[in-house]
RNA sequence: GUGGCCGUAGCUCAGUUGGUUAGAGCACCAGGUUGUGAUCCUGGGGGUCGCGGGUUCGAAUCCCGUCGGUCACCCCA
């Protein structure tokens, strides 16, 4: 090729990548696990422009990410080239994140939004940063965020319970886009920390307030640095050899808290009434703010657990995000060995920083670029004909498939939870897990010949009434197909929302077996989920 | 922004302390054998060694610069 010139504008710029025809479709092929994922979890789908005022990313946290933008300006008014000439920064810059566009959005029309608003999009975005592994200057990322709680709580331990609830949710998007790209628990985890957390204990250790943040900066970077190093830095910003002591024992005694999942099911009865009992905590631990602290994110653990994905979380105190905006818990999805794949939180004072009421909120941001490079080492990325069967599978129904209510009282809303957890999974069919050559894209991974169920695009009511027809309106309002209500373990009632009429497992083929009501336990004959993926399918 | 390593054919790479006309495998093209598009045989095209400058009788090789890649630091939204 006589493309070797030294030619500078026929190459592409430094840190972008030119998608020839196979790439492009592997690029489409991680893009609709993520859109799958956030759908079937119940997400919408939003856009927002590429590039942004310079202002929107001036507001928030200021510092380092002001010098990796990438300026732009038409160049066409005297005005602009001028400003860009005395102050060095142009009127607009390639969006470098969502969250400032996202924080923009809702509060523009905060008023006339859902309570929460459930939004996810995708979609390049742009940093000025020395390329290297896992990071580019243009790349793909993915948003998924809740903002705002459902109403008014009425007290502080109602409103903690909901924020958790959809931190949890939001965390299940996440594992469930790994799981889609066939990824398993062993291969990644969801490493979470909270900010509060690890600030109490900071505190209670005698760390200053005027040190904390510095303290902990060190210890975002502790792994990096050889033990040597640390104990250096760490004697610089006054953290005693006894302080690091007690503040690894503190995160050692929490992550054995959450280690089984006996601990993780007491953790999420505990989220409600937010107590842990002091008897079983150490000295460190029973001084009540670090108490009430570890107790949120011993909380949060359990609610994940609670909808089958505690074998994928891990607690990391290390897991800070630089970020000023987070508030509470935090998380990052890592593989070892390699730069974090995602990384979220909750920023409960964002959308009131951008202008907009005070709003509670908490997403996360996914890019394609290490997930890319995970993939290609665990050899999940498919080629050839693999790859376009891949890219050919039919995606997530962006209308819902299911509307899940809790039928009775407070009793059923763990189980709507966890149904509605399982019905976005699916059931992975036997002829596929027994498979030696498992394709987490292939038909056969949900094939229900073999009692496999197609994952469900299923959602929740977030209105605290238990009028069961508010609720069923609710589902009809969204559009659902289906409402399952949920009265107990083994009794499921579902509804073909559309024609409004009751279906029974007599109803679904090779269902009978005399059996009245449908079950929310996915090994049931009666399984809610196989019933409604049979009616779609 | 700072530093390390790398840049030879479409791809993966050889190329000895600087020394004839820069090589191999795969891929590609043509012809032959063969009853499928497989195997085997023969031949062929294709590189001014990223680019520019310097040292030298002579540079892919040494030096400087530059561009690109890569890895780490910084930062990580």
């Amino acid at each position: 090729m006589s493309g070797k010139s030294t030619n500078k504008s026929i190459h592409a710029p430094k840190g972008t990548r030119d998608l020839y025809p196979e790439d492009a479709l592997r690029r489409r092929y991680v893009q609709q696990a993520w859109r799958d994922a956030s759908i079937r979890c119940g997400f919408d789908e939003i856009a927002g422009p590429t590039f942004e005022t310079s202002e929107l990313y001036a507001v928030k946290s200021g510092e380092g990410i002001l010098n990796e933008l990438f300026q732009a300006y038409s160049g066409k008014s005297p005005e602009e080239v001028e400003q860009v000439k005395e102050t060095g920064r142009a009127p607009y810059a390639m969006r470098p994140e969502f969250t400032p566009t996202l924080a923009r959005m809702y509060a523009a029309k905060a008023g006339s939004l859902p309570k929460p608003c459930k939004w996810f999009t995708a979609g390049p975005y742009f940093r000025a940063e020395r390329p290297q592994r896992g990071r580019l200057r243009e790349f793909e990322q993915w948003n998924v965020d809740v903002i705002g709680l459902p109403r008014e709580p009425h007290n502080a331990g109602k409103w903690l319970a909901y924020e958790l609830e959809q931190t949890a949710e939001v965390v299940e998007v996440a594992i469930q886009s790994l799981v889609e790209l066939g990824l398993v628990s062993s291969d990644i985890k969801v490493h979470v920390n909270n900010r509060l957390f690890v600030e109490s204990v900071l505190q209670d250790i005698g760390v200053p307030p005027e040190r904390v943040v510095a303290v902990i900066e060190l210890l975002d970077r502790r792994q990096k640095m050889s033990s040597d190093s640390f104990a250096a830095a760490a004697f610089e910003v006054g953290l005693s050899v006894d302080s690091i002591t007690s503040l690894d024992a503190a995160f050692a005694e929490l992550r054995q808290r959450t280690d089984g999942q006996e601990a993780l099911a007491k953790a999420a009865l505990r989220a409600k009434g937010v107590v842990l009992g002091k008897g079983e905590a150490s000295e460190l631990m029973q001084k009540t703010s670090v108490l009430l602290k570890s107790s949120e994110l011993l909380a949060f653990c359990g609610q994940v657990d609670a909808i089958g994905y505690g074998d994928w979380l891990r607690v990391d105190p290390a897991v800070i995000r630089g970020l000023a905006y987070y508030t509470g818990t935090v998380f990052e999805v890592i593989a070892e060995g390699e730069r974090a794949v995602a990384g979220g939180g909750r920023y409960d004072n964002l959308i009131e920083l951008m202008g907009g009421p005070p709003t509670p909120a908490v997403g996360f941001a996914m890019g394609d670029v290490v997930l890319s490079l995970l993939l290609d080492d665990k050899g999940l990325m498919p080629e050839g004909a693999d790859l376009l069967d891949a890219v050919s599978r039919p995606c997530a129904s962006v209308r819902p498939d299911v509307f899940v209510i809790g039928a009775d009282d407070e009793a059923t809303d763990p189980l709507v939870r966890r149904l509605a957890a399982d019905l976005r999974r699916g059931v992975e069919s036997k002829h596929w897990s027994e498979s030696d050559d498992r394709k987490p894209w292939a038909r056969e991974r949900y094939e229900s010949a073999t009692g496999g169920v197609s994952p469900l695009h299923a959602r929740v009511s977030y209105k605290s009434t238990r009028n069961l027809k508010k609720l069923l309106s609710d589902g009809e309002k969204q559009f659902a197909r289906y409402a399952a209500i949920v009265h107990g373990e083994d009794r499921v009632q579902l509804r073909d929302l559309d024609s409004r009429s009751e279906l029974t497992p007599k109803d679904v083929p090779g269902m009978d077996d005399g059996i009245a009501e449908f079950s929310v336990d996915p090994t049931h004959p009666a399984y809610v989920g196989r019933a409604v993926a049979g009616r779609i399918a």
